[in-house]
DNA sequence: AGCATATGGTTGATATTGTCAACCATCTAG
DNA sequence: CTAGATGGTTGACAATATCAACCATATGCT
């Protein structure tokens, strides 16, 4: 086979892939790039737009839009920030906690697929691989 | 830290930044997708359009439009298939093997950048494991 | 207080990537 | 020789990502 880099693209298509079909299955339309968002507010209740663009390494304008969405869609909530009023809090709705809990499930069963051919071992062993690796890269940014 | 699923998307994300920052500083401008079929087309010459959307997971629409345009940069040659005049193989042209060289470089770059952190026999296993879990996601297609 | 600068967020423009379906020409099996 | 499968093309479009300009507010400095 080749490069780590072009397994990990295999990967990461495959998952996707799978993830949106069982999305599909669940009744569940909204695009992945809006149920990440989702999960990360659910993750961490009451998150600003901008701690959601750096966890998920997204762009500020695209956290924007997809929170617009989820608001418009009745997913989440915007709250004021007691002594910023530029910035806001975010939080997910009752609407949003149900499908929250779905996307949980679902998410739960796509990672189950994943590592199913793994050991627990190999399992936990790979999660912190992976993040040591993003840790690898991401560290090149500093020096340039 | 979450799921296996968030994990991936972080690194492959990281991943793709580091290879695209790379590129852009040695004055390559094709964007990876056609970059990664270019890969394809060297590691096998003489390939099908059709073998390479198998082996990158991807529409084969969407090769149909980056080998035109690689074909029109000069990068690659279409060969009529002897037998199956609909079919064509692809191969690098003289120009293409050069900047596929290059490409080589800076990717074996970033791949080691990535594993940089891991003992050799956890970065050959964690290549493994990609594979093996790719495979089993993809299984699941073949039981609906 | 008054200023420069940094920050959270919004917006617009645009490029890249991925998906779906219809379609043509050819091939292959029966 | 016909029916269906296959390689490839095309069109339309959804999803994802990037960049830069911009507003309003906050913060640090003097």
């Amino acid at each position: 086979m080749s490069s780590a880099g072009n397994a990990l693209f295999g990967l990461l298509h495959a998952y996707k892939r799978v993830l949106r079909e069982r999305y599909m299955a669940a009744g569940i339309i909204l695009p992945l790039s809006h149920l990440r968002v989702l999960g990360e507010i659910g993750r961490h209740e009451g998150v600003m737009a901008r701690e959601i663009a750096a966890a998920l390494l997204q762009d500020k304008g695209l956290i924007t839009r997809v929170t617009r969405e989820l608001e418009r869609e009745g997913l989440i909530e915007r709250h004021p920030h007691p002594t910023d009023s530029r910035a806001a809090h975010l939080a997910l709705s009752a609407n949003g906690r149900a499908l929250r809990e779905r996307i949980k499930t679902i998410e739960k069963a796509c990672d189950a697929q994943m590592v199913a051919a793994l050991s627990t071992d190999q399992a936990d062993a790979f999660i912190d691989t992976v993040n040591a690796m993003t840790e690898q890269l991401d560290r090149e940014q500093e020096t340039p």
